[in-house]
DNA sequence: GAGCACTGC
């Protein structure tokens, strides 16, 4: 049965797909419903109403303001004249294109005869023994002549086969060999930055030539190309952007798309686009790179696709499950304290939350199964828990390597900062390592500072044992070459979408078999190797072969403005095309949302609005923050918030000093109550310091990774020539020209309320506490990582968040506490109350009462402040200050004067 | 009272 068509059935009928596991050849699913949190929602909060409360004297002054200034709605500038479709400049024809047939036979010689030259020299030599060590080498007559023959072509090889560096550079050598090196223009795609460079420089190597000759690399922000380049890695988001511009791809001969089955979004969504694109450009090559593991599926998606295959290079690796642990370590696992007296595993399965995967575990006969094995081991089984991981059976098994073992770097995996935090300190406190000079311990997180130490990858000394206790981020991310032994938990945090809910979950599951696979072969990259997997073969046997692919997996709202952007049709017909499609609930979220923000019209059609964050690299709500921040005159700040919301946190999460790292993040934040700000004060004085040339020793004292500063720095210039390409500032000015409000808090949480609307919290007082509720799920936490964490009371009525996830919780990251009025004025459209005199938002789930004479003049500028904004929008160049001044001075005079609600 | 991992003209 198709796997889509049973996620949507078991949906509908109120159950996860990510509870269906294999059990011999069959698929089974668990019977665990999904949660649904708006059952009760009207019960619990429906009620509430808020009281604006306005001063005579605010009233008076606002009225006053208003009365001053009247916004013309300008129906001349209709929204066609100005984008007139998306008809965008053409890319600029590269120099290859203007040249004459002349000047390309030259220069097609010029390259042979570089080439050629290269060849010769010793470097070059040696680089080609290396270079037919490879399993890929033998392919190369077999594969050009494929590529020849099929305008698709599918190629699965394993690690180490060396198809990443040589399959491109293959097809480089032989156009220019032909004389076809001036029309020959190749891309490379690859999933991450750090593989894009790394690839680019191998080859550039391999050819004897500098970066950014005939072979260069561009991703984000950063590129090492120039004219002559013919064969570009660029990361696959690259290339994405560059289809906005140019859909056919006019120019490019061969496309190589590498890992595509790691099944990332862009890679999937990538893949659809080539499917239609591939009749309108005959000539163009395209060749998929992917494991062995499921190159079939790539192959019927391009109607049965030639497969090639290439044989793998890795040094073996032993692989060693629970039981043969046990039996080697002796290792006695011991029964929680809790189900200690008496109690049988039969027990345990009602009392602890538990997945298909681990009760099939729970459900075998241990003395039948394993009557081969020692009673020890037996018993250890018996007692062994599949949903929860025993530390100390970790521990001991790093121990045991370490006592019993020949050299070489070990390589733990676990699922998160709390166990990697654990564990390090279980292991410090045993001190079974002894002299601590013989051994590095090191733990690799993504959020940990320890993250780009230069000791992770280098070659620990002779003597020196390395001991990485790493997560998911040392299966492809990183690559630790010296590694023999790995330690395999069998677990890592997903991500995933629940629909119903609308509602990002980030939750430890067990992984794949495609994934138990990567991490063995982390193992064999130097030597033979040794995998210790803490979890029975058979938990193994029943894992999924793949993770489900991440379009699968995450909300859509960004994909579905680049559908639109891309004028590839209807959003749902679109992704029905998809390899596997997506859950139409997610698409329907998704689309709802992009209306609710005023992104597509009611017949789902780009708005103007919508048109300005296609163009932008962005998730729709911080593309739309940006906006507003340039219309309403806090550029700076809000270009600094929504860089870090679209890279990354710069807070790191030192291990030993957690508690201190929070006081710092709170004194950034002062008494703003805000995440967002604490970002903004934190990234300002990041700035002084390295100004002044203390950029070093600030990080480190005020745990920020000076990385994600460096690069949320580029990401505000890039944003800002962003806005200057369509029209909102002018390159000329800097950011200070657009930042009249920019240090106006007020105003600055106003423009973090009109961007990340719809995710609004309620705040309600409950005793000496206050409680938090959302439309979506009712009830939510603050993350115990923000500022606003236990904070018993706030002086604003409301939240707005950048991100709600469900882990141990439904906690809400980053928040911002904001005021009636900055919702009222800046928030979704406003509706009149179905009740009575009030006003209604979000679909009456907020809600808001008022004198009528209150409401009438909310409601009035309110609309005012509407109709400067679609002008500003529609014409971008407009000067609202001049134009709406009274407009905008009433919003401000309305922001300052919220009444303390506590 | 807790933080999988990537990525963008």
């Amino acid at each position: 049965m198709d796997r889509t068509y049973l996620q949507t059935w078991l949906r509908d009928r109120g159950f996860t797909y990510s509870n269906a596991y294999n059990k011999g050849k069959t698929l089974v699913f668990s019977k665990v419903p999904l949660p649904d949190y708006r059952a009760d929602l009207d019960e619990r909060h429906g009620s509430t109403q808020k009281e604006i409360k306005m001063s005579n004297q605010t009233e008076r002054r606002v009225e006053d303001l208003l009365s001053k200034s009247k916004v013309n709605t300008n129906d001349s500038a209709s929204t066609s004249t100005i984008y007139s479709r998306q008809t965008l400049p053409s890319t600029p024809s590269s120099v290859v294109e203007r040249a004459t047939d002349i000047d390309k036979q030259k220069l097609s010689s010029q390259l042979r005869d570089l080439q050629n030259s290269r060849k010769t020299m010793a470097s070059a030599r040696s680089m080609q023994s290396f270079r037919q060590k490879l399993p890929a080498f033998n392919m190369r007559e077999g594969f050009l002549k494929a590529v020849v023959a099929n305008q698709v072509l599918v190629i699965s090889g394993e690690t180490g086969c060396g198809k990443t560096t040589q399959l491109p550079q293959f097809i480089l050598e032989e156009e220019i060999d032909n004389l076809r090196g001036a029309d020959c223009n190749i891309i490379c795609t690859q999933p991450r930055r750090i593989s894009a460079i790394s690839v680019a420089a191998r080859v550039a190597a391999e050819r004897g030539e500098e970066l950014g000759e005939t072979v260069g690399y561009q991703i984000r922000l950063e590129s090492k190309r120039s004219a002559q380049t013919r064969l570009l890695f660029c990361t696959t988001g690259v290339l994405l952007r560059r289809l906005v511009q140019e859909p056919d791809l006019v120019g490019v001969s061969h496309l190589l798309v590498d890992e595509i089955h790691e099944r990332g979004m862009n890679e999937d969504f990538l893949i659809i686009i080539l499917r239609d694109l591939l009749p309108r450009r005959p000539e163009l090559r395209l060749v998929l790179m992917s494991a062995t593991i499921n190159a079939e599926l790539f192959s019927k998606y391009f109607g049965d696709a030639p497969i090639m295959q290439i044989p793998g290079f890795t040094f073996p690796v032993a692989e060693l499950f629970l039981e043969d642990v046990l039996e080697k370590t002796r290792y006695k696992v011991k029964f929680e304290r809790d189900n200690a007296a008496g109690s049988s595993r039969r027990k345990r399965i009602s009392s602890v939350k538990s997945d298909p995967l681990s009760d099939l575990f729970e459900n075998i006969d241990i003395d039948k199964e394993y009557g081969n094995y020692s009673i020890a081991t037996r018993q250890s089984l018996e007692a062994w828990c599949a949903a929860e991981l025993d530390l100390s059976l970790v521990e001991n098994t790093i121990e045991y390597i370490c006592r019993y073992e020949a050299e070489g770097a070990i390589l733990v995996f676990l699922t998160g900062w709390d166990e990697i935090s654990k564990l390090l300190d279980k292991i410090k406190g045993n001190n079974f390592l002894g002299s601590s000079n013989r051994f590095l311990l090191l733990p690799l997180h993504g959020s940990m500072p320890t993250v780009n130490q230069r000791e992770i990858f280098e070659r620990s000394p002779v003597n020196m044992r390395k001991i990485v206790l790493a997560t998911n981020i040392a299966e492809s991310s990183i690559t630790i070459d010296d590694v023999v032994y790995v330690i395999d938990c069998g677990k890592a945090k997903e991500t995933s979408y629940d629909a119903l809910n609308k509602l990002a979950c980030l939750l430890p599951s067990w992984i794949s078999k495609a994934s138990a696979h990567q991490r063995r072969g982390r193992a064999g990259r130097v030597q033979p190797g040794f995998c210790y997997r803490l979890y029975p073969k058979v938990i193994h046997d029943a894992m999924p072969q793949f993770q489900l692919p991440e379009i699968l997996r995450t909300p859509l709202q960004e994909l579905c403005l680049t559908i639109k952007s891309l004028q590839l049709g209807a959003v749902s017909s679109f992704l029905a095309k998809s390899l596997q499609p997506p859950d139409p609930l997610s698409v329907k979220n998704a689309i709802e949302l992009l209306k609710t923000i005023g992104a597509l019209d009611d017949m789902e059609e780009l708005t103007s609005l919508g048109r300005h964050l296609c163009t932008l690299p962005l998730d729709p709500n911080i593309g739309k923050m940006l906006l507003m921040g340039s219309v309403f005159q806090c550029l700076d700040p809000v270009l600094t918030i929504a860089a870090a919301l679209a890279y990354r946190n710069p807070f790191v999460l030192p291990m030993d000093r957690k508690e201190e790292a929070d006081a710092v993040k709170r004194s950034f934040a002062g008494d703003s109550c805000s995440d967002h700000i604490a970002l903004l004060k934190a990234f300002i004085a990041w700035k002084e310091a390295k100004q002044s040339g203390r950029e070093r020793s600030f990080c480190w004292e005020n745990f920020l990774s000076p990385m994600t500063l460096k690069m949320m720095d580029d990401m505000r210039n890039q944003f800002f020539d962003l806005l200057s390409d369509i029209g909102f500032v002018t390159k000329t000015r800097t950011v200070k020209a657009y930042n009249h409000y920019g240090s106006d808090l007020e105003m600055v949480c106003a423009v973090l309320c009109a961007g990340l609307y719809p995710n609004v919290v309620q705040c309600k007082r409950r005793g000496k506490r206050t409680a938090f509720y959302t439309k979506d799920v009712g009830k939510v936490d603050i993350h115990p990582s923000s500022v606003n964490a236990f904070v018993n009371q706030f002086p604003l009525p409301y939240l707005v968040y950048s991100e709600k996830v469900k882990t141990a919780s439904i906690y809400v990251r980053d928040s911002t506490n904001i005021s009636d009025y900055a919702l009222l004025l800046f928030g979704g459209p406003l509706s009149p109350s179905k009740t009575g005199e009030g006003i209604e938002m979000l679909g009456g789930y907020l809600h808001f009462s008022a004198p009528k004479r209150t409401i009438e003049l909310i409601q009035r500028l309110r609309g005012e402040l509407d109709k400067l904004l679609q002008r500003k929008i529609e014409e971008p160049a407009l000067d609202m200050f001049s134009e709406g001044k009274g407009v905008v001075a009433a919003a401000v005079e309305l922001l300052h004067s919220h009444n303390d609600y506590r």
